[in-house]
DNA sequence: GGTAAAACAGGACGATCATCCTGTTTGACA
DNA sequence: TGTCAAACAGGATGATCGTCCTGTTTTACC
C-alpha cells in the first residue's frame, strides 16, 4: 500500500481502460468515416490520449484496425445476430428478432452508419492480408449460426426444403445489401423489406403442424419439396 | 486546314479521350483501393497525364469521383443488371442472366473486386452529400429495372403473389451482399448460392401454365397466394 | 498569319498522414 | 525506499495528401 495522500494525480496508469477507448474510439470513427478516412490524429484526440500512448498499445494503424474487428465488430455481429439467432425459438424467429432490434436501434439513432463488417470489408478486405482473413472470420461464425438454427429447424420437423448453409449465406447477403441501401437512403425501409421477404420465405417453408420429422424415414416431405 | 507537314508533335491535344482516361484510370484505381485508398498522383500517372491536366478538367478529387459515379458505374450497373433484365423475356431469367454474366467475368478475371456502386455507396454515402445523392439514384433505376419487370411478369400472369418494388430491393439486397462475401473469401460461391436461392422463389411464385391474368378480376391467384 | 482561349506540363504549396523518438510519470517488486 | 520496466506525454519526422500556380503548346477563329 503505497503513500495514497499525495495532494493531486497528474495522471493514472490505466492500461486496459485506455486500450478500450482507443479501440472504442476507433470504432466509432471508423464507423463514420472509414478506415482511411479517420486519421490517427483524431482518433487519440477523440479518446483524450496522445501519440506515445497510442503507439505504445497499437504500433501501427493496422494493428488498432485489427483490434477493433477482433474486439467491437466480432462483439457487435454476436450482440445483435448471433446471439438472437441462438435464443430464438426458430431460426425464423431469430432472424426476424434480429432485424427488428437492428431497425429499432436504428431509428432511436437516427442516422444509418451501415453495418460496421461490411463497411470494413469492403474497405479493407483486398487492402491486406490479416484484414481479410479476419473480417472472413467473422462472416463464417455469423453464417453458421444461422445455419446451425435452421438445421435444428430441419430435425425438428419444423422446416422443410431448403439447405442451411446455402441458406444462411442468402440471409446474411440479404441483411448486409439491404443495410448498404439503408445507409445509402438513411432510411429503415429497405431493411423492413428484406425482412419480411425472408419472413415469407420461411414461412413457406413451414412444416404444417410439426410432428418431429423422422429423419431418415421416407423421403417425401409433407409439402412442396423445393426440388 | 493548318500546315500538317510539321516534323514532330510534342503534344497531341485531346481533351474528351484524356478526359476518358482520367475518370477510366480513376474507376480502376477506386475499384482496388477504394476513393481514399486511391491517391491522386497515382491516378494522374496511370492516365498518363499531369497535374496541369487533371485540374483542367477536374478541379477537385470530388468532381472526379462524381465522373466516375455517373460515367462508370452507373455505366457498369446498367451494363451488368438492367440491359440483361430488359432483355429477357421474365424477371427470373433476367435475374438468373445478371448473375451468370457478372460470375462468369469474375472467374475470367480470376479475383473479385466487389460492386464497383456498393464500394463507393460504403465509402462515400454518408461523406458527402453529392455522392450519396448520386449513388441512390443508381440504386433506384436498378431495382425500377428489376420491379419494372416483375410487372411485367405480374400482368401477363406468369408470377402471383409478390410486390415487385419490395422485391426488386430484395435482389438488388441479396446481390450486393452477396458480392460482398465473394470479396472477402476470393470466390464466387456466395454468388451462386445466392442465386440459386433467388431462382427457388422465383420458381415457387411462378404460375402454372399462365393465361394471361384477368388483372382486374377475382381477387384469388391460382396457387398460393403469399399473403 | 495573328490572336485568344482551351489544353496541357510540371512543380510549389500548406496541410495532414502515420510513425518514431526522447523524456517523464506511474506502479510493481525487492 | 530504491529500482526498473511499463505506461504515458508531446513533439519531430519524412512521406504523401489534394490543390493551386506559372508557363508552354495546341487549336479554333478571324
Amino acid at each position: 500500500m503505497t503513500t495514497r495522500s499525495v495532494p493531486a494525480r497528474k495522471r493514472t496508469n490505466d492500461p486496459e481502460g485506455l486500450r478500450q477507448r482507443l479501440v472504442e474510439a476507433a470504432h466509432v470513427a471508423f464507423q463514420l468515416k472509414g478506415y482511411h478516412g479517420a486519421g490517427i490524429h483524431e482518433l487519440k484526440h477523440a479518446a483524450g490520449t496522445t501519440g506515445g500512448a497510442l503507439a505504445h498499445h497499437f504500433p501501427t494503424k493496422k494493428a488498432l484496425g485489427l483490434a477493433v474487428l477482433r474486439d467491437r465488430v466480432a462483439a457487435a455481429v454476436e450482440r445483435a445476430w448471433i446471439a438472437p439467432v441462438r435464443a430464438a425459438p426458430t431460426a425464423a424467429a431469430g432472424i426476424a428478432a434480429a432485424f427488428a432490434g437492428i431497425i429499432a436501434e436504428l431509428k432511436r439513432a437516427g442516422e444509418v452508419t451501415g453495418c460496421p463488417l461490411n463497411n470494413l470489408a469492403i474497405e479493407l478486405a483486398r487492402h491486406d492480408a490479416a484484414f481479410r482473413t479476419e473480417i472472413e472470420a467473422v462472416f463464417l461464425r455469423w453464417r453458421r449460426a444461422i445455419a446451425e438454427k435452421l438445421r435444428q429447424d430441419l430435425e425438428a420437423g419444423l422446416i422443410a426444403g431448403l439447405q442451411p448453409d446455402a441458406f444462411a449465406t442468402f440471409v446474411v447477403a440479404s441483411y448486409s445489401g439491404a443495410m448498404t441501401m439503408a445507409k445509402v437512403s438513411q432510411s429503415t425501409v429497405p431493411l423492413e423489406l428484406c425482412a419480411a421477404e425472408l419472413a415469407k420465405i420461411l414461412e413457406d417453408a413451414r412444416r404444417p403442424a410439426g410432428p418431429p420429422a423422422d429423419t431418415a424415414g421416407r423421403g417425401s416431405p409433407q409439402r412442396r419439396p423445393r426440388r
